[in-house]
DNA sequence: AATGTATATCGACTTTTCCCGATATACCAA
DNA sequence: TTGGTATATCGGGAAAAGTCGATATACATT
């Protein structure tokens, strides 16, 4: 992953907002009905009408963050989750503190 | 500062490189007269050639890196000399790690 | 099969960023 | 004070990002 990919993903603020809103689903979200956001992530509607965007935008804004490595996708049914994906941050850290 | 300035400021190749080099001066750069860059900084033409753009160009990434308080600069004669600012780039690694 | 719901993709328009050359400013030296 | 060097700022054209509404796709329900 290119790092110029990542920091561009996060150089937005509604994209940033939904990284920290994903860090502690269950203070920023309603609870869903069947699924553990914890495990699996929120869906894209609500994210969408916290965000206040348009819902292609923000489709397209996870799908960023998704390329960047920032977030997982998980396809179930008609509804897709997305989770914040430790890995990737702290693969972000990682740079910041080695190379920058 | 906002915290999308500053992953603006990281969202582009040269500027992610000048950050790099200025992390470590006297490896990516011949030496200065009459100043230590390890002190002082390096001055903004030994970067525009290293970086091979343009000098207006490289003036203003140099002055965005500086909005952003990932580098500081010091006018001194008719150079000005950037270094990398520790303080601002420890507060982007506390930011990822807290936030994020 | 038909309809409804969730998400993704497309096309368009506007705003921002990239990067340049030209010019201005600041400082130094003769 | 004239000319030279280093840096900053300005104006602009091309490319990319922001954001939308419309449409497509995928799945679920009847």
């Amino acid at each position: 992953m290119d790092q110029v990919e990542i920091f561009k993903a996060l150089s937005n603020k509604t994209r940033l907002q939904i990284l920290s809103w994903l860090k502690a689903p269950a203070e920023n979200f309603p609870e869903q009905p069947n699924a553990d956001f914890e495990n699996i992530g929120v869906c894209v509607g609500q994210i969408q009408n916290k965000a206040g965007l348009s819902q292609s935008t923000i489709s397209e804004y996870l799908s960023i963050l998704q390329r960047a490595d920032l977030v997982s996708a998980t396809r179930v049914g008609q509804w897709t989750y997305y989770k914040r994906n430790k890995e990737g941050i702290e693969q972000l850290s990682k740079i910041i503190n080695s190379e920058l």
